[in-house]
DNA sequence: CGGGCGTTTGAACGTGCTCAAGAGGAGTGG
DNA sequence: CCACTCCTCTTGAGCACGTTCAAACGCCCG
């Protein structure tokens, strides 16, 4: 695994107490700071990873589960036909692994989309917290369920356009609980990864984000997008994120 | 919500001693008695419920998880036409409303497909026996993963073929699990809600079905399938169950 | 500066949808 | 117990959306 640094968590001055991304991470909702401090000593490490450069590969031995601090990372397996399959995006404040915590194996790979930062969490080290703090427990529950509402709901649309549209709104709904604008939605993956997550040629997502364009819905450049017309954008999908 | 019927579960003689879906359900692989006494504590409650009726509803608050005993439930939401969008099937041993977890609040409806039982496992007083037996607590994250490796797995074809197929591996992969033979596959649910479910017209549906017998892979006779050529079903798919 | 990747656009083909209609089966009520 | 209704399954025909194949361009990165 090249290009993988792994360094003294200490080193870096990053921790959870002031990390920005902190309320949608595992210390999210968390008020006592005994709580909060003892996840921190967990995570020992953090992990740099520059872009394109895999976490993991598939069908390897799991022992950590990640946090993304900075960037992004797309999860994703190889078919009988040498295609890429997508399966994810993490954005800062995501937890990766997650599962492959069942018999330790990692079914998917995970590469970085831009050179990112993660924070390392071994999950023996976890559980006792868990143990102990009943609202770490909670906590970390809370966001097992969040993603399996995350993991379905983006792929409910029938049509092409529904797929677009839903993909957009995701991104869009997780990047505003990020702190971003509407203005400044990031968009890291390549639409060839955007073809390949939701089933549909790359072409054919090309020519709708296109028609977007054109219809002055969003507006993309240099990877990152505005958002111009909400209302139009949740007309064209099929799930209600509530935006407003 | 009519013709739901809570007993005592003390009344009925259901035990996860001896519950045979028990190695797939909350208490699976725990070796100590305590530990499994104390979970099975827990369920105060089954529920009988007949065809087609709700367990619950979306936007209805939710405090418990349920252990389907016996019999089989679909997860479901109505869009803004008025269509049925299949999210799950339930069978023995699996749990249903992890999803529900992180606001309490179901998003989905949940009903029988034929006449079923339920454990019924306040959240609330599992947490305790999370917190004091470390291998319920890995239990039930383990669980929890392999719900997200289950609903991921079903939607990854492309072509409606691969999709009817993978949905097919599936189920038997699940039905394997729980003991039954390939020749004696349940099939609960209608082709519409199979349908519903894949995102396909029912009308295709129903045409593959026909090609899949017509090409003796598989046998469907008053809801149970029979399976004859696995290895042309796996060619027909994209997932690999390892069925062998 | 060259190569490769990502994006863009066009044209033709084909899978799967829509619409339509009928048969079989289960459940309900008289 | 039978008649009626509704739901599920089945099959056909035409159409449309999205794919496949092809080609060209810009751009990032080495």
């Amino acid at each position: 695994m090249p290009n993988k640094i792994l360094k003294s968590r200490q080193s870096q001055a990053i921790n959870c107490l002031d990390c920005p991304s902190r309320p949608l991470c595992i210390t999210g909702g968390l008020v006592h700071k005994t709580e909060i401090e003892e996840v921190n000593d967990v995570i020992m490490n953090s992990i740099t990873l520059k872009k394109q450069k895999h976490l993991f590969h598939a069908h390897t031995s799991m022992k950590n589960i990640y946090a993304v601090y900075s960037g992004s990372c797309k999860e994703y397996w190889i078919d009988e036909n040498g295609n890429e399959c997508l399966t994810n995006f993490y954005f800062p404040g995501d937890l990766i692994a997650l599962e492959s915590i069942p018999d330790r194996t990692n079914l998917l790979s995970v590469s970085a989309l831009e050179d990112s930062e993660l924070c390392v969490l071994p999950l023996n080290e976890l559980y006792p917290v868990m143990q102990k703090h009943l609202n770490v427990l909670k906590r970390f529950i809370a966001i097992t369920g969040n993603k399996m509402r995350n993991d379905r709901s983006t792929k409910m649309g029938v049509t092409a356009n529904e797929r677009v549209s839903d993909f957009l709104l995701n991104i869009i709904s997780r990047m505003l609980e990020r702190n971003q604008t509407e203005k400044n939605i990031p968009l890291p993956m390549s639409q060839l990864d955007i073809s390949n997550y939701l089933g549909i040629a790359h072409e054919t997502v090309n020519r709708i984000f296109k028609n977007l364009k054109d219809q002055e819905i969003i507006k993309i450049e240099n990877k990152m997008m505005t958002l111009l017309d909400l209302d139009e954008l949740e007309r064209l999908g099929r799930l209600d994120y509530s935006l407003k």
